[in-house]
DNA sequence: TAAACTTACGGGGAGCGTAACGATA
DNA sequence: TATCGTTACGCTCCCCGTAAGTTTA
């Protein structure tokens, strides 16, 4: 969760990697389980970066107010 | 946490295993992992039940905080 | 080429269950 | 004997890292 905000923020898994002192690949696995578990597309990739879908944003709302009770 | 708040507030290992629906060993080695991770003793066990120590009776103030903002 | 994301393989920790055991009243 | 807690063994799930691959500017 805390790694899809960071993607979403950082409008990319390697920079959310970076941020979160973890592997870029661990992040997109990570957001690979995340989108199977809710069965949603999240985020679109390319290769400049990655957008969130309508899904993801919706989610983004949610899942900061969440991290922010944690 | 809510394993050993449960065992604290139920008074015994298996009680509280009754409350959260696992099975007692599942909580005996949850308090067991929790107390190697603080290096400190909660409870002190007996054939009767649970009796927390004062570490434990500190602890149970603090995890009660952190489980109701959670 | 460089930077992005993905795939493949494996390790480590947390949490659980069943089965068997030890201790006490 | 009945009830308490513990130990032993194995399982699954999650998250991670490294290494290698694919795509695109």
């Amino acid at each position: 969760m805390r790694a899809f905000v960071a993607v979403v923020e950082e409008g990319g898994l390697s920079a959310a990697a970076r941020r979160l002192h973890v592997s870029q690949p661990a992040v997109s696995q990570t957001m690979q389980a995340l989108e199977r578990q809710l069965g949603v597309q999240l985020v679109v990739r390319s290769s400049a970066g990655v957008r969130p879908t309508e899904a993801g944003a919706t989610l983004l709302t949610e899942a900061r107010a969440v991290l922010a009770r944690c």
